[in-house]
DNA sequence: CTCGGCTGCTTGCGTTACTTAGCAAAAAAA
DNA sequence: TTTTTTTGCTAAGTAACGCAAGCAGCCGAG
């Protein structure tokens, strides 16, 4: 295929759904103007909400998109416990020692007698 | 919660890992200017290659991270937290504050008690 | 024919990401 | 002490994103 596999990809997929690049742009909100540009490859890596707003329009897959910008693909979301991946990313490798210290340490400040896990 | 979570997310890990921003710029390839100006929350949002570049260099979630920078994230329902799942499920819920608390905390015990303030 | 609207496209401009080079302070070494 | 190295940060510059405005071609109505 082309080089530039996304501006083509983008043009096909706008053609078969016989939208005009104004069409693209109302419902997207992205200007027909870069839109332009998109599909003729002259933008190379455009940001993740454009992409975001062009898979709804298109309702095609984000993360495809995403694929033919060239950009690395997060093979999972955030589901409800985000906020649990984000303290273990933090705090990085911690010993069993070190976890238990947190552990208590949680119960302290948040002014328990009695330490329980979980 | 910060205005800019990102930056401070960053910070945050980089300092439990130790390691220097030079040290991160040879092991990402990220300069260390730009590292900087992400941690102080001048830059809004990095390109999901930086972020990527550096979910592999701490070793944390790539998509944690498109998620801080306010990126939509593809939802594929596989589970991330590639490593500290133990510790995230034993402690549950965290607020931001107990993040932080935390995450002090660790590197008081850990006999780091110097915190470069900002 | 002219006129008006619709189409894709280009230009010009402001904003932002990102790097190279370098500064000031702290730590370390002499 | 002085000197050197390390660390975080800033400044200047380049490149790219993204939009508003406008241009040229096409078509149907008048």
């Amino acid at each position: 295929m082309d080089a530039n596999q996304l501006g083509t990809f983008l043009a096909s997929v706008r053609r078969n759904r016989d939208l005009t690049l104004r069409d693209v742009e109302a419902k997207s909100g992205v200007s027909n103007a870069y839109l332009s540009q998109l599909e003729r490859g002259r933008i190379k890596q455009p940001s993740p909400n454009v992409l975001h707003a062009l898979a709804g329009c298109y309702g095609i897959s984000y993360a495809l998109l995403m694929e033919r910008a060239g950009y690395p693909v997060p093979k999972s979301a955030g589901l409800g416990a985000d906020e649990h991946e984000g303290l273990a990313a933090r705090l990085g490798a911690v010993t069993p020692a070190e976890e238990d210290a947190l552990a208590d340490y949680l119960t302290f400040i948040r002014g328990r007698a009695t330490r329980g896990g979980l």
